[in-house]
DNA sequence: CGTAATTAGATTGTGCGCAATTTGATTGCG
DNA sequence: CGCAATCAAATTGCGCACAATCTAATTACG
């Protein structure tokens, strides 16, 4: 079964040749995996990804882990106060520079961590990739997303009369 | 400068050892980099990527174009309206099948496939990567979505007693 | 020192994404 | 034929994403 030959001459918009929507559909395939696994623990894929920096490092600001995820605070504060009412986190004003809050796992959110360690394999199991491959189309992703965010960030390259 | 090194073995749940948290951040960041492109046609990123089905074949059902995009009523039902509204598609129930509402484009919608040639090149160079380097990246990643999917519908594999 | 600029976080408004339900049309089957 | 099952869209409700705006705290600087 031979695929119509594309290339960059003969080019135009399809969705088949689109890398940007390859991974938007990627994306919401990972969300929907994730979804019956993370139900069990009362957790969304975001929040899960906020747990997981937290617990990489706990008492950490706001802005700490907008920063790290990607997210700004028009996301993570109503976000946060979801977690709060499930009782995995809390959140503390900063004595030192009262503009931040602080925010911690409580002794829930610090044992939700065993019980997502089977996430992680299940998803493993599901994307069918050895952990190396995983990690060789990660790394490609990250690269790709750091082109990205430079590229937004020199506008002109963007625009080219 | 030397990472630190992961195996599956001293895996445990961490943000940079996440896959999904790759395809999520760089899903991220390609609407970000598409925002200031498709703010001058008016469209949205989901938005744009009807309009290409519709580019593709105009006189879609609702459901065809869910199916191509991975989306259900729920979310196409008020984007259509929208995009109905800023004048670039219509809707007419089809008259064999009355449950249906097919989406056609207007010729304002169509004179717009002009514009967005401007839109892929654009996005192409912020990608920084060869047209090879994307295709090969794509299919990388629609395989990847295939498994996802096929583990999901399997639901036995991924609750291992 | 005191005011301007910056920063952290919250809030508001818009637009997805998706589960669940509803409405109306079509199909299947006894 | 007639009724149940199925199907296409639309609607409702919730949770992100993110721009824009607001408040309060901190820093910068003349």
């Amino acid at each position: 079964m031979q695929k119509k030959a594309r290339n960059a001459d003969n080019f135009e918009i399809e969705l088949d040749a689109q890398l940007c929507f390859a991974i938007y559909d990627a994306a919401h395939a990972f969300t929907r995996t994730y979804k019956p696994l993370l139900e069990p623990l009362g957790l969304t894929y975001p929040q899960y990804l906020v747990m997981i920096a937290l617990w990489e490092e706990d008492d950490q600001p706001v802005k700490a882990i907008g920063d790290r995820l990607g997210l700004d605070s028009g996301t993570l504060s109503p976000l946060l106060k979801r977690l709060e009412q499930s009782g995995l986190v809390a959140r503390k004003r900063d004595r030192d520079d009262e503009r931040q809050v602080k925010i911690l796992l409580t002794k829930k959110g610090r044992e939700l961590k065993t019980q997502a360690a089977g996430v992680t394999a299940a998803i493993g199991k599901a994307t069918g990739c050895s952990f190396e491959e995983a990690m060789a189309l990660r790394d490609e992703l990250v690269a790709l997303k750091e082109r990205l965010t430079k590229a937004g960030s020199e506008k002109e390259t963007l625009f080219p009369v």
